[in-house]
DNA sequence: AGAATATGAGTGGTCAGACCACTTTCAAAA
DNA sequence: TTTTGAAAGTGGTCTGACCACTCATATTCT
């Protein structure tokens, strides 16, 4: 199962190894070449936990220097993303609603903004809804992008990523529908009946993954 | 200027690359050593930034196959996702309201939840309200704490700090009044008018904070 | 003594080469 | 024709070696 994506182990090695150090925001974590050897790996694939860590936001690199946990406070959120969700402890329920949360949010908000410039918008995101391309998650991340909260369109895109991608698979007709009812009742600015459309495809799609054994 | 951070070039480099090329989503791209010649790279160094294509869902790599583009095809929105994730530029307006959707989100999963063993909750709810020391925090800490999300209360705690404590300061009788409102609101089941009551609530202390200063 | 300079250790950044585990392919053997 | 297995190609990993840079220290100069 684990053959693969061993730098991934290593991230979350890593934040253990900073949890129980106590290492605090700003301070520096051992050499790479110290890691490496605790780890009893090499440091190239240490290397590659590290960027995941470095793009992520958590930890911050200085040439010459060392590695320091980054020291704005945006790295105690993505930290408890990932240590919830990679980790033993996580709740799959949690996170699916916490994700529906945010993408509820999102259309409620949308359908509260402007809508004068848009009407463009939904045009263009009509026609790619009928590109066989065109993939469920391509419909909410849209959705989450046009929310124009920047921090929220982080967190769910840190929850998808983490959370074995909910997403996966084939898009069915049925949800089509699901996509354009959402779609039309945020054209005419009804919230309600928008979220009321895009809870329904949620909980149809949990149900389907359930139903199919879902993977992670 | 770009001495380090050599991988994020590549990380650019590539995306061209496979702008140039018109590699559609699904199909292969080269293999590592193949890119490392063509541009002029070490391989190891050619695979970090690799991870960081991985982990924003842009690639997908398989042992033994290759490494496939993934079956994302809105590449601009994951150059957006991309860019704000790397060079992570929040505001606070984005914060607060990020916040206030998981408070929403709270009194909504508290009003749709069954009351029966909840009774008593309220009756010391409304007890402890009366209380000196009752904080505006411990209102809401309280109420994320009922909503049974556990991660959605892991962020909001974290948000909370974040965005320099949003609930310092004094309470003042018309916010006793808000909240009494958003309780009743709440006890009744009556999700719509209790969102509504915290919102105001919530409007009426930004407004607070702004007048009087807002820190950090 | 005080200040400017040189040195060396330590660090992240990069590279080349070597295995390993795995998948696919296709020619040889049944 | 079917089966087998050897080879080639791929990502995954490790090692050891430089390089460029920072910083603390020692050295030298004024």
């Amino acid at each position: 199962m684990n053959q693969s994506k061993r730098y991934l182990d290593i991230v979350r090695d890593i934040r253990d190894m900073i949890r129980q150090e106590k290492i605090k925001p700003g301070d520096r974590i051992p050499s790479e070449r110290e890691l490496a050897e605790k780890m009893q790996v090499g440091r190239s694939t240490l290397r590659e936990a590290l960027r995941s860590l470095e793009l992520l936001g958590l930890i911050e690199t200085r040439r010459g220097e060392g590695t320091f946990l980054s020291d704005y406070r945006n790295h105690k959120l993505v930290e408890v993303l990932s240590t919830f969700i990679l980790q033993d402890n996580r709740s799959h329920e949690d996170v699916w609603e916490t994700r529906l949360l945010h993408e509820v949010a999102a259309i409620q908000a949308i359908c509260k903004s402007e809508t004068e410039s848009q009407m463009k918008i939904w045009d263009s995101f009509r026609l790619r809804l009928q590109d066989e391309s065109f993939q469920r998650e391509d419909f909410v991340r849209e959705l989450m992008v046009l929310s124009g909260n920047r921090l929220s369109l982080k967190i769910w895109f840190l929850l998808t990523q983490y959370s074995g991608n909910p997403y996966a698979g084939t898009v069915s007709p049925e949800e089509i529908d699901f996509m354009n009812n959402t779609l039309l009742a945020i054209e005419q600015q009804d919230a309600d009946t928008a979220i009321q459309e895009f809870q329904a495809w949620s909980e149809w799609l949990k149900k389907e993954r359930i139903s199919n054994g879902n993977n992670t």
